[in-house]
DNA sequence: TCCAGATGAATGAACGCTCATTCATAGTTT
DNA sequence: AAACTATGAATGAGCGTTCATTCATCTGGA
């Protein structure tokens, strides 16, 4: 189902770049992206091997394109989120829910961006500095914020912090994308922010920095 | 520098296999899997294109054995330094020290384990129920260890904790894979060990769980 | 309403290039 | 000279991309 997303009707070329979108999703899932043929791709979006290149200018443009249109899916998506909450704490858990949730929802969608585009490091760079960096720097807002208003321990280098939260959530859904019997990914949620916040040592341990 | 591994000495054949290895960590490293070219890593290691099949059955083949050579050696070192050490936390310290040097010794390497390794989901299936599972596993088993004897809480899930402490530290070589000037990986050790063990909120806001 | 002509989106067979792999030959050791 | 190891040019399958052709739709004159 394609359907509502931004509540505006579809033009026909809009619908049928969506279409080959969706059917770039499954293919690259299924097959990962240098074994993935454009051939199979067209197939899949029935419609002819030409017409691929109509609305696409070849296939890493094609891949290039199913990332940056979710990932900006999902940021204004989160945007909008955001503006209605104050509590850092509370930003942080909406946008480890939508994380999870968004991703929980298409597990074709999620593999292809967990795995199909880390391929080359040149690739990876073009995509940090782009839609990702732009998830990454909200992520390290919240944080920094959160530390500021001291809701957040200020002792910890805020990139640092901004990573270990991204790689945290970025492995579980790995861990899901990988299980044989995967569940809902939303699940852990609660139990996830739970250990963030807390770490993994009582309180009444905790000392100055170790090592 | 191939150098002083188990301090045996490496008959012929093993010296050009390794050769081999090493070449195909370089190849595979700067080109990615997918575009890297047999020739090339025959050029690297000074050998012909056939003498690549007396060694190995294949490129795939030579992927993985990179992966299980590597990951081999990695898990052998773990265990013996396990083995001088009883507190939970310290095994822990070890752990991520001997990661983070480990990869960050050898920028390469890391760069095929962390992105060529994980292209297709059936590939990354094999390599988890792997050595990749072993290290998994004994990441596990301290975590369970320090649980067990209070020395970390035991209101967080044991799979999940350990999902959270490995995806940390991968997000973090990942970010110094992608980063333009490197520094020193293992200097992060300390303050990600702190931000593990006590998480982001200060003692004092902890409350029963979140969500 | 009907039709001739114009338009450009869609098609898919064919092209051309890129490698992984092979194997006939050459070299080296015992 | 036999047995083993290495060589690297040749092979051929696979696949991204192109482009000559088809076809559905639109236009406007009768």
């Amino acid at each position: 189902m394609p359907g509502s997303d931004s509540a505006r009707k579809l033009t026909p070329r809009e619908f049928k770049r969506m279409k080959i979108l969706r059917a770039a999703i499954e293919v690259f899932a299924r097959d990962g992206y240098f074994s993935a043929r454009m051939t199979d791709i067209a197939k899949a979006a029935d419609v002819a091997d030409g017409t691929l290149y109509l609305y696409f200018d070849g296939k890493e443009h094609l891949l290039l394109s199913v990332f940056d249109d979710a990932l900006e899916r999902f940021i204004d998506q989160l945007k909008r989120e955001m503006k209605r909450l104050d509590d850092p704490l509370d930003k942080l858990k909406v946008m480890v829910r939508l994380h999870l949730e968004a991703l929980g929802r298409d597990r074709a969608l999620a593999h292809v961006l967990q795995i199909e585009t880390r391929h080359s490091r040149k690739f990876m760079q073009l995509l940090s500095r782009g839609k990702l960096g732009e998830y990454l720097s909200l992520l390290n807002d919240i944080v920094k914020e959160g530390q500021d208003s001291g809701d957040f321990r200020g002792d910890v280098n805020t990139g640092l912090a901004t990573n270990v939260i991204f790689g945290a959530v970025d492995e579980l859904v790995n861990r899901w994308l990988l299980a044989d019997e995967p569940g809902d990914l939303s699940q852990y949620q609660g139990p996830l922010l739970k250990m963030l916040c807390q770490g993994i040592v009582p309180c009444e341990f905790h000392e100055g920095a170790p090592g």
